[in-house]
DNA sequence: GTGAATGCAAACATTTTGCAGGGTG
DNA sequence: CACCCTGCAAAATGTTTGCATTCAC
């Protein structure tokens, strides 16, 4: 059993990305245009909560000229196939995320710094249920989140 | 010992929230007005999860015709003076919360009727300072929302 | 009487929508 | 070649701000 190059294994971890929102397309009939290839190419290499804002400037990094109007459309449209979550910390405005089939986790928010870490327990989340089965509820998801000051020193603005 | 009257141990249960407030603004050489405690009564009596759209048609309906502005202003005046919490659940629209000194709770919430409940579990939060230090945080705040259906027959738009 | 609070309207920031033209299946 | 997608600008939404007037201390 040979291993994949690098190059190789990075696109593999995105296939199945593209490869959901292909047959996504086609159940809908929709078209797959450049814009939303390189829209979804780009929401898939920031990988991590990312805003409309942020995507039009990497797409004008990147050369591309895509109107916001477009972005919002593309990421709204990732969202109705379950590929991607609306979400919002603090502040008033959206941010993206990767939806990876089972995969879920939560977030530790630096108030200091604004790093964003990503964290799983299960344990939580089994008490999570037995909260909703108590009060007769259905769980459909949750959102849950930690806000604090990290300690590392790479923290930009710690306050000690 | 005699107990007191249903009336008075209502105003009683706010008390302690106008004497901070009143504590708040002398601190801060700001006045007491109309319309701030017209507000504030408003708030206290809807009690939970309140937009400033909601205490403005409350306003109306009391005879009150208070600006929005001023209601919003109130509302962030408030939150400043750590009576008052801002947050906002699914969409992206702010609601306000009373704070009252040590009792925390978190978010059950129904997609049909949009009926929020409160919970609280203290090993849940226990959990949590177990995550953030093991990542090395310092936590001062939380968000924990559930999103599911209530099972209920006082449910308005159940889906079964 | 000084400084703060109000109400209104205009400003603001973010996201959505309508429309004419261009591109995909 | 039908229908979807794009870009632009306008609209919509929710919240904040500037300013003249009114009010509390």
């Amino acid at each position: 059993m040979k291993s994949v190059k690098t190059s190789e294994r990075k696109v593999d971890s995105h296939r199945w990305f593209s490869e959901a929102l292909d047959q996504y397309l086609a159940k809908k009939h929709l078209k797959q245009t450049k814009q939303r290839q390189a829209i979804v190419q780009l929401f898939l290499e920031l990988k991590t909560h990312v805003s409309a804002e942020a995507l039009r400037a990497a797409a004008q990094g990147a050369g591309l000229d895509v109107g916001l109007a477009t972005i919002y459309r593309t990421l709204n449209l990732l969202a109705e196939a379950g590929l991607a979550e609306q979400k919002q910390f603090g502040d008033g405005h959206f941010v993206y995320e990767i939806v990876r089939p089972g995969a879920h986790h939560d977030h530790l928010i630096c108030l200091d710094c604004g790093k964003v870490l990503e964290f799983e327990n299960a344990e939580i989340e089994r008490l999570q249920e037995k909260v909703a089965a108590l009060h007769e509820f259905r769980l459909t998801s949750h959102r849950l989140d930690l806000f604090g000051h990290c300690l590392k020193k790479v923290c930009a603005n710690r306050r000690d």
